[in-house]
DNA sequence: TTGTAAGCGTTATCAC
DNA sequence: GTGATAACGCTTACAA
């Protein structure tokens, strides 16, 4: 491998020189900046980014910790935030922690070995009650879910508003008998049961049934199966991700009820099928890519300005009504 | 930031010896062990990989190099890298490279100047055909698309034969006016039309229509748009990919047809919404965790045994057949 | 403006 | 078995 040494023979300076022309640092001559930029062609030199991380302490890699990467809101996040990064000169690494807590300490750890300039972080519930005593000796951007931690910036949709609304479409559409199931790992959950529970007690209404459950399709699926099985008066489901939506979906027509006519479905997340479907559906469409854009230029910004106070961004989930939550044809 | 030299002077041994204690290295005597041991858990010292990657020469991080993460059949990949690499105890490095092929040669050069491991790489069509003058300075595994490189191993799925299934499936089903849209990225989409077309010439057919175009569903849902315009007598449309499928359900859906009864779809890639539309799509399921998997232990192995003479793996799609291409009833 | 040399935090090669 | 010490490839005081 060359090396700036190579570079600094063939050029006739010193390494110092070498290093400060291929870091754009004052003080030299054209003159020797010809000299060293034709060593570094003729010999095809590029310099150690490890070497370089060592030397000067800072690295351009940034951290990506997130539950599952399948799930299309981690993946749309993944995708816009390694585009910015990318932009800015920056590279990502990926980090997939299934929702446990061990593998997001561990991983977190990892990231410190590293060196990572700092890392963009969705944690499980679990560790985000415990947050503040985490040791973070990188800045951090949360994502998703907020934790009670002044050291670090988040980025993060109203979710009871979401939830509220969401619920609050059904009601006046002329649902009465709802049932929901809510993503068991985050506070994500949480939040958007209050604004379904606040949403049916302005009106009046108590939940069919609520459920928490994994983020998977499946669990989706055995969730909203039970509840359609135990509750035959249901006549909607809300579901507070992209894959419980599926899940309900598929109990749905597993039950061979129509949808919205039987039971309608309301869900979160805009993703290929929720327009692919007949009918399609209902949903609070979080502005994906640009929660990670948003998280990697806060990310960015601060470790350019690591004294900077630490700043919350509130973006707003969009409802977009579709065929799914159809207002009720009187029976 | 505590560093080895902090725990050899509270453990009261050279640092050379703690780094055997770190390393697993024999020769130490179990009492220098405990001390060592203990006075890492005091000081909460973990090594920096960067220097330990810098003076080993060799890191255990690999590149995972993909055109678009967002795409299914990535995503899967994605996520099944990272889980094996996870238990192999190495991370990953995600680079989205857009099917740019700038973008692939700047992220290759990259993940020398990382020093990573070693890189497992989906090129574009265009970085394939000269694929043998890249340099490469570390094992690399090509997965879904084949080069002509005795360097490095590769993992892909038959797609002659995927395409030649596909194909002979719909015309054994009765449908004669078949057009396909195809993936102009890669090499997959030419050998996937290969297939298409022997199967047709095998019963005396030939293509009403043959585009390839981008593998976005936008692009999908243009080229079936068009097909079907142009030729009304089209009685099913063959897709390559998960997302051009999507833009070709959309498209038949657009023109206010039948599926399957107007006209047929058939696909490739297992995803969600695959299952959730009615009909279900017939589709080539091609083993993405499992390729993900094997890609990422060949190059596991290749790390470990660098002069291991290179293999090629084939999987094979299957076949899943749906109502999409339920048989053609006679009208 | 340029060169010399120290040092980032490890591991590897020697002696002992 | 253990400890000095050089070296990995770079950046950056400091000196010239």
């Amino acid at each position: 491998m060359v090396s700036i040494k190579d570079v600094a023979e063939m050029a006739g300076v010193s390494t110092a020189t070498v290093s400060r022309v291929l870091s754009d640092k004052p003080h030299v001559r054209p003159e020797m900046q010809r000299r060293v930029m034709n060593a570094v062609e003729k010999l095809g030199y590029r310099p150690n980014l490890i070497a370089r991380n060592l030397r000067s302490q800072q690295s351009s890699t940034i951290g990506l910790i997130v539950a599952d990467i399948r799930n299309p809101f981690f993946t749309d996040i993944s995708r816009a935030v390694e585009d910015t990064a990318y932009e800015k000169g920056f590279s990502v690494y990926l980090c997939n922690t299934d929702e446990n807590s061990a593998k997001e300490k561990m991983y977190l750890n990892l990231m410190q070995d590293e060196n990572v300039a700092g890392v963009i972080f969705s944690p499980t519930r679990e560790t985000a009650v415990s947050f503040s005593t985490l040791p973070l000796n990188f800045p951090t951007v949360v994502v998703d879910r907020s934790v009670r931690d002044d050291r670090v910036d988040m980025i993060l949709i109203d979710n009871v508003s979401a939830g509220y609304r969401l619920t609050t479409h059904l009601i006046e559409n002329g649902y009465r008998h709802i049932g929901a199931v809510f993503g068991e790992a985050s506070t994500t959950g949480r939040e958007r049961r209050q604004g379904f529970e606040q949403a049916l007690a302005e009106h009046g209404l108590a939940p069919v049934h609520v459920t928490y459950t994994a983020p998977k399709i499946e669990a989706g699926f055995a969730a909203a199966s039970a509840m359609l099985a135990e509750n035959p008066q249901i006549d909607a489901i809300l579901a507070t991700n992209s894959l419980l939506t599926a899940g309900a979906w598929k109990a749905i027509m597993h039950h061979n009820c129509r949808i919205p006519d039987d039971v309608a479905l309301v869900g979160f997340d805009e993703t290929t099928w929720t327009t692919l479907v007949n009918p399609p559906v209902t949903v609070i469409a979080q502005p994906t890519y640009e929660i990670g854009k948003t998280a990697t230029e806060l990310l960015l910004q601060r470790i350019a300005e690591p004294n900077r106070s630490p700043r919350s961004v509130i973006l707003n989930g969009k409802l977009i009504v579709r065929g799914s939550s159809a207002p009720r044809r009187a029976s």
